[in-house]
DNA sequence: ATCGTTCATCGTAGAATGACGATTAGTTAA
DNA sequence: TTAACTAATCGTCATTCTACGATGAACGAT
């Protein structure tokens, strides 16, 4: 059940604003899955500190194998948390700023 | 492995104010986890609405079985996210505040 | 003391997560 | 083209989550 961890089993009938604040949770739950791993907030806090970052390097700064990292980038960009660039053979990794204030307002909200 | 969605399992050697953000890394994807399934922001959302709100009128609102949203209840108590403060047979739930500044304050620093 | 109410916990089942190594796809260099 | 490098994806396995009904514990009322 719960695929994907959002939609909840038994959405009631959403009426009027209820259904922005429906929405708004079902995104606020994503964002907040996006950050909810310790791997994953070592991530941004690395994309904060270099601006950008190859993904290499990122697997260098990281205790877990390449495709570990490679998963976990893949749930930040499936959160909107960070955007990849192809950059040659490379891919190069950035914080999207926009998400995060995203979230600071939804929690602003609650 | 990976107990608990805390704690990396190969942690590096921490040294003076790296240690810290080793920590604050730690609690914000706890605090995060909290918030990372829809139920649980519904619930928050419910609390705020409503500021203080006994157990079963939060499972009258949710679509889901009681024992579920007691398992989601002792989820946001461990992240201390909210306190339940027993009222007779009833127990009575709030938000607790500093953890979402908290948690702002940790995004923030991203 | 007994009953009813309220809520937490137990036990269980199915799905998702997180980790890994191996493989594949795509790009650059020789 | 071939070889090397980078990063994503695949397949697998152990663990964790989420959901449920059932049971248990605590309290108030009778």
């Amino acid at each position: 059940m719960s695929r994907r961890r959002n939609a909840l089993k038994c959405e009631p009938i959403t009426s009027g604003s209820c259904a922005v604040t429906r929405q708004q949770e079902e995104r606020l739950a994503a964002l907040a899955w996006g950050l909810a791993h310790p791997l994953r907030v070592r991530i941004l806090q690395l994309l904060t500190k270099r601006e950008t970052c190859v993904c290499g390097e990122i697997v260098e700064e990281m205790p877990v194998a390449q495709s570990t990292v490679s998963q976990h980038l893949k749930v930040l960009k499936e959160a909107g948390l960070v955007h990849g660039e192809i950059d040659g053979p490379r891919v190069c990794y950035y914080i999207n700023p926009a998400s995060l204030l995203e979230l600071k307002e939804l929690i602003g909200q609650l």
